[in-house]
DNA sequence: TATGAATGAGACTTCATTCAT
DNA sequence: CATGAATGAAGTCTCATTCAT
């Protein structure tokens, strides 16, 4: 990976996250990167090319992750780690459109990328079951799904206040 | 609204929902529609002024929708008509584009329509709140959020079985 | 077929003659025919379908040409008519571009267009066998033939005097 | 030429040949050579240069071809010898393409290499003007467009069968 | 000699929008 | 009200060529 390649997918990630896939045109992103826009051609094959190498780079940080969680074998942790992911991303600029067009993207590629949750469903689910909870896989779905609707509000709602919510899960959880 | 602006509302809101809003011409709309392309212009103006016309659409069938929550007086009825919203309105193909689109559009919009929200989580938080409920607001503003999360996962995740989710919720308020 | 239509396919025809399909863009088409670019693409859906456009033209063309020749009895009139195609056709710049194009093109498209010849060279068979030709078939093939290689002296060798080989091609047939 | 130029030269003459030379990437020629991009200019400076080589190559073997030709005293000799041009070079693939490819190149540069064919022609109405033909030129000319006529169907239509047209031909000539 | 990253011009194509009919 | 031909700007992508290494 040359400098100029990392320059355009900094610059990529950035746009696509901001404006979206399809409104951000390659000559911006090439403009932002300072490159010559055939060069995007070159290292990333097309437009679609250049969104893949994005999504597969969430993919390979979403396993990295997740790993410290899947790991863990306090029940209690896997679930507080759980909840705390997005303090450990999403919240500073750099990283924030990282995640954040990973959310948005699902929307415009139409497809929920599942199978990069297994495992953390496959943790949580174990989780719960340890804590004697009734339905151990239902709580770790709701539970994700709760994640999935709070990165709708933080990424979409201005001024969404996230901490307060996610203390709240955590003391329904008894953490 | 003449037979012609309905049929070009109903092509769009099915293509903006399956395609998206920028991945969506206004021919292609016209074609659907089986209308010229022209006419599109002349009753919306601009392709935006499509858009808004559909979202606008959008907020008076939401207003509609929660109409009968918010006039509920049980709070318990008011959770339970709360989380089969869903029922009422996005399980059948029809509407199912309408509601999708309400959410796909978001993220293309970058903006959360919080305001629409409003009445909704107001109802909510007095429910929570007769339920004697310690953190009213916080109870109200989580199961909204949980609503986000299943609505994505709905649309997104082919095969996603909401219903055991929805009645795993209910059962957590007592339902 | 509207009057711009007609002259992107003039402007195109002359263009692809001169200097090949491919050294054509589809903007210097467009610059000739007076007509904006974008209208070569609603018109012809894209360059290829310009090239066809034309191609198609040019068998109607060639079908009405051959009529002619297909419907006469006397067999020497048929290779008299045969010989003389060209002065029909190829003597005047507008009509030159047009089958020096059919010609041209063979070669850009990598085939023969074969089953335009087919009903003159079966004329031309019937002719040579009613003249007690030994060998019908092959004299026909030979002649087409042999106007296959005068299109392309005609057409690429500069100050080509085609005048005097037809004559002596004629003089062979006892014309 | 050193081991790399001549790969170079191979791979775009079978490609120019197969698609064309505008056709023809300079990026396709050197993946095809084995070869670095670069390497193309630093050898023949522009891709017009690659082609000149190619077509240079192609006079000296048309000339090597000729001599053998041009030499012969036997005026029938000369005369079958031509007709059996084809049979010493284009009946194999690797030469094939070579052949093609000067056939091929005539109708993108539009111009016809008529110096190279001057002294096959002057043999050649030598031979015709020794067996008392009355217009030994003029044969000399139709043999030879008769052969651009062959090579047009051999190389454009598929499953064309040259041999008993040539024999044909021959038996024409008393051979 | 040889590489291949990088460029810039220009290719084909799409599309929202306008306008004469 | 309705059409659809026409436009012009912008989009994605290709390619010959250059240049630092």
């Amino acid at each position: 990976m040359t400098e100029k390649q990392e320059k355009i997918l900094t610059a990529a990630l950035e746009l696509f996250a901001q404006e979206g896939f399809k409104s951000t045109s390659t000559s911006k992103v090439a403009k932002k990167a300072g490159v010559s826009e055939g060069l995007i051609f070159r290292h990333f094959e097309n437009k679609d090319g250049l969104l893949e190498a994005i999504i597969r780079e969430g993919e390979e940080r979403a396993k990295a992750l997740f790993a410290d969680i899947v790991l863990e074998t306090d029940p209690k942790e896997v679930i507080r780690k759980t909840l705390e992911l997005g303090k450990k991303t999403g919240f500073n600029r750099e990283s924030d459109n990282f995640w954040k067009l990973q959310y948005k993207i699902k929307w415009e590629l139409e497809q929920y990328g599942e199978h990069k949750m297994e495992p953390l469903q496959r943790a949580l689910t174990d989780a719960f079951s340890k804590l004697g909870y009734d339905q151990p896989e239902l709580e770790a779905q709701l539970l994700l799904i709760n994640l999935d609707g709070l990165a709708t509000r933080f990424y979409l709602q201005t001024n969404f206040d996230i901490e307060p919510l996610i203390s709240f899960i955590k003391s329904k959880y008894g953490l």
